[in-house]
RNA sequence: GGACGAUUAGCUCAGUUGGCUAGAGCGCUUCCUUGACAUGGAAGAGGUCACAGGUUCAAGUCCUGUAUCGUCCACCA
């Protein structure tokens, strides 16, 4: 490629575009298990089939994309299996919602369970590709020929084969239970689905008359509509001043029922008045209290959140919120209200339909979870490996207090129990049994019972003896219960092994003023539209520059700028080269700043490499600016326009194209092809530090001695107002660098005249400054009052160093037991900071 | 009520096992369209590292406590 067709600007968009179709052209993301290479692999979190790309995948993704780009340069077979999920109450009610509103039905019921079944296959199929395709805008580099979805035939078939297999075992049952019950979406939910949510309520005190008597008992509640079903109010055994009503009755206000007065140590004396109502069928304290008593189970709540027929006539169909308007009206008008307390409290409000969380008394299928202590010490001992480690905690925490999991859903969008009844009899198989009259279980399992068997129901034979156990899981903290953990718990229970090595917790994305990011709140960029404004490389970048491990992100857009800046920056700097290698240099030896950018580039290398290695992607990422832009672009760059040594030019930029690979795939790849590597940079090798004789880390503390001297003659230009065109002449006294060394730095300090000198005694008011190895003077002006103004203040700052230095040393604790390198660092750095304050001394002498 | 995290420049954040003058990006000020790049270059202003104690020769860094914010867990009606 000619220089002259690169054009100004970093253009991503039809570069992105083709290399993508070159990468899926040539099959490079396709993993193969025959393959000799050692394994690395990754399954990816499946979005939701319907979900469209959020900024949180675009982190989640980025991240996993690159650990894989850099595993295949390091010589690794990766397989990075991509997919998608059912996502059952989400994809249900997102459908549900869209047919409502075409008219095409007012609830599921008017279409019954395979048509309705059949409009969502519809919706699948038009929407479920998205996230697909925007993941491939975004660079992934997956094994799109293994995609799964999980509710693909086999993988069906695996989950169905789980069930079965756990209920032989004994560990899955059914049962009456209460359980969490979303009204919205008429359906049972898993604890983890519900979200406590601090609530401003009342608490309202009522009166239950005793009967016999014209005394009564006050109770205090926050959900008066529940004492409809009241089967019985409690005090503690122990409490005296309720120890005489025990075993009396009381008359239930509102539905004339005479209910008992029971002793249970589950009330606490001290709280409101220290009686509770007791209702067993809406509350779960109240259940558990009325199975040890014996109590009926009253339901006057039902499914759909409305009164029940057992709730009075007057309460029937009301919604259980004008219900309980509807109840505190009759009571006060009774004249049984004692009094209304404002009260905060939590309320579990359901993750999906948002609202309040109904207890509700039903049956539903359970799991005890199997493998629970293999798998708690798993992540205690480092089998498996937590980042930031500070989750375990949270992960162990959990698995300490491990409940038994709702796994029923009635839904219909989903796997539905393999389980028939008829009569009595229940069968549970794979297959519907023999004979007539069995109805199949009409509930679906949790999404998650299908989603937590991913790593391992994705692969076939092969591919699990190549790539299980996978190497990394990349995701949100937030799903540590729902998937991470009970991936654990089933990798051990049917792979006899640990499902992945290393978790990675992303932070979770927020908006620049720290709120979460949702739709609702229209504060959530498309990650689209940024790929067209700032390319994907830039996206990548800028997020994964501020991207630091465990901690929440505050997005901003201004992000992006940066990383499409930095690519523009990387374009330019192979624009230079290209220059450079059209006028054909001659090759020469290596010099100091060759030598100098040399040692920078392993340095790079190393840290680049153990930053990758601890997971601290930001750490990586701001290591490679600050080496293309600052090291490269800034310093070597703008040496080599002096003379200009291709050689080194080419080895430096070739490497930088390796370690930003995995960051930017589209850019380096392009420029790779621009600038005559050999094959696609997907598969070249990750840089290693080499050996280059002189390139030290001594060498390059000199070099950068060097470059403050270059800074001080740029700063004695700017205070004087000399601009870089203008010429003027500099004498830089200094025996630490040779003439040739202060040379090759001329160009960087604009048009001038350099001299160097062992000594120099300046005529009339000379500018200058003193740094750690020379004295630089700016001959031909000036100002003296300007001059010394500068000398006194530069004086100033050295003293304040000195003073320091000085206290440091004199310290006999100090000098005695602090590391001999500490000291004799101190020591140096002292007689630096006096020789560099004679000097200036000297010449604020001088202008007197 | 527990657990965890955060508090460093106007803003968003780095700061490894305590040790050179506490850094970056954005924003701000001044200058510069010089043949890679104005998506750029040069120079600069800006911080008593939340607060109070303690350990240490030495604390942004370790310990204790306090405050504020955030997240997760927890059936007190």
């Amino acid at each position: 490629m000619a220089a002259t067709e690169i054009p100004k600007a970093y253009e991503p968009k039809s570069v992105e575009d083709k290399w993508y179709a070159e990468w899926l052209k040539a099959g490079q993301f396709t993993a193969n298990p025959a393959s000799t290479k050692p394994p690395y692999s990754i399954v990816i979190p499946p979005p939701n089939v319907t979900g469209v790309l959020t900024m949180g995948h675009v982190l989640n993704n980025t991240l996993q994309d690159i650990l894989a780009r850099r595993k295949r340069m390091q010589g690794c077979e990766v397989l990075w299996l991509p997919g998608t999920d059912h996502a059952g109450i989400a994809t249900q009610t997102v459908v549900e919602k869209t047919l409502k509103k075409q008219g095409v039905m007012k609830h599921r019921d008017d279409l019954g369970r395979e048509k309705f079944l059949e409009k969502v296959w519809e919706w699948k199929d038009k929407h479920g590709g998205i996230i697909i395709q925007q993941l491939k805008k975004l660079g992934c580099s997956c094994d799109w020929t293994r995609e799964r979805f999980t509710m693909d035939e086999k993988y069906s078939e695996c989950v169905l084969r789980t069930f079965v297999d756990l209920y032989q075992k004994g560990l899955i049952y059914r049962g009456k239970r209460m359980v969490n019950w979303d009204p919205a979406g008429r359906t049972a939910l898993s604890d983890e689905e519900v979200i406590m949510t601090e609530t401003q309520g009342h608490l309202w005190h009522f009166k239950y008359p005793l009967v016999g008597s014209k005394d009564f008992v006050v109770v205090a509640t926050t959900r008066p509509e529940t004492m409809l079903g009241d089967e019985a109010v409690a005090v503690n055994p122990g409490d005296q001043r309720y120890r005489h009503l025990v075993g009396r009755k009381v008359l239930l206000p509102l539905r004339n029922k005479e209910i008992p007065v029971i002793a249970d140590a589950a009330v606490d004396p001290k709280f409101g008045t220290g009686c509770v109502k007791v209702t067993p069928a809406h509350d779960v304290a109240d259940y558990e209290m009325a199975l040890r008593h014996n109590l009926p189970f009253t339901v006057v709540i039902g499914p759909d959140g409305k009164m029940t027929e057992e709730a009075g006539e007057d309460f029937e169909e009301l919604d259980r919120f004008e219900c309980r308007e509807a109840v505190v009206e009759r009571l006060t008008e009774a004249s049984l209200l004692v009094k209304v307390e404002n009260y905060t409290h939590n309320v579990g409000y359901s993750e999906r339909t948002n609202v309040p969380i109904e207890p509700y008394l039903s049956e539903q299928w359970f799991l005890r979870y199997p493998q629970v202590p293999r798998s708690t010490e798993a992540v205690e001992t480092g089998a498996i490996k937590f980042y930031p480690e500070r989750w375990t905690k949270t992960y162990t925490h959990w698995m300490r207090n491990i409940r038994d999991w709702c796994i029923s859903r009635q839904l219909w969008w989903g796997h539905r129990i393999p389980v028939w009844y008829r009569g009595e009899e229940t069968h549970c198989g794979l297959e519907a049994p023999q004979g007539d009259g069995w109805q199949q279980d009409p509930d679906v399992l949790d999404t998650w019972f299908s989603s937590w068997l991913w790593p391992f129901a994705t692969m076939d034979e092969a591919t699990l003896k190549k790539f299980y156990p996978t190497t990394d899981l990349v995701t949100g903290p937030d799903i540590i219960f729902f998937w991470v953990a009970r991936m654990i718990m089933a990798g051990y229970e049917y792979m006899d092994e640990k499902p992945f090595s290393n978790v990675y917790f992303t932070g979770i994305i927020r908006d620049a003023i720290g709120r979460k990011m949702s739709k609702s709140l229209g504060n959530s960029p498309d990650p689209l539209d940024l790929i067209a404004k700032y390319g994907a490389d830039g996206l990548r970048f800028g997020l994964m520059l501020i991207a630091p491990q465990g901690q929440d992100i505050l997005f901003d857009e201004k992000r992006c700028e940066v990383g499409r800046n930095f690519m523009n920056k990387l374009w330019n700097a192979a624009r230079f080269i290209q220059m450079q290698r059209a006028t054909n240099p001659p090759a020469r030896p290596h010099n100091a700043h060759d030598l100098k950018i040399l040692y920078e580039m392993n340095d790079a290398i190393a840290k680049v490499g153990a930053a990758l290695e601890a997971y601290k992607f930001n750490e990586a990422a701001k290591e490679l600016y600050d080496f293309v832009w600052g090291d490269f672009c800034d310093w070597y760059i703008e040496a080599s326009k002096v003379s200009p040594n291709l050689p080194v030019l080419d080895e430096v930029f070739n490497t930088i194209l390796r370690l930003l690979h995995p960051f930017a795939p589209f850019i380096t790849e392009e420029l790779w092809a621009g600038t005559g590597g050999t094959g696609t940079i997907q598969f070249a090798s990750w840089p290693q530090p080499r050996e280059i004789a002189g390139a030290t880390a001594e060498h390059a503390a000199k070099v950068d001695e060097l470059y403050e001297v270059v800074g001080a003659a740029r700063q004695l230009r700017n205070e004087y107002g000399i601009s870089q065109k203008q010429r003027v002449d500099f004498v830089i006294v200094t025996d630490h660098f040779t003439t040739e060394d202060c040379h090759t730095i001329m160009r960087l300090i604009g048009e001038c005249g350099v001299t160097v000198a062992s000594s120099y005694t300046p005529q009339g008011v000379t500018p200058s400054l003193v740094t750690k190895a020379a004295t630089i003077f700016m001959v031909g002006a000036v100002d003296v009052e300007q001059e010394r103004q500068r000398l006194t203040k530069q004086l100033a700052d050295i003293e304040k160093q000195l003073a320091g230095a000085e206290a440091k040393l004199a310290n006999e604790s100090f000098v005695s037991k602090a590391a001999p390198v500490a000291v004799q660092r101190e020591r140096d750095k002292l007689a630096s900071l006096r020789e560099q304050r004679a000097k200036i001394a000297a010449l604020l002498h001088a202008l007197q």
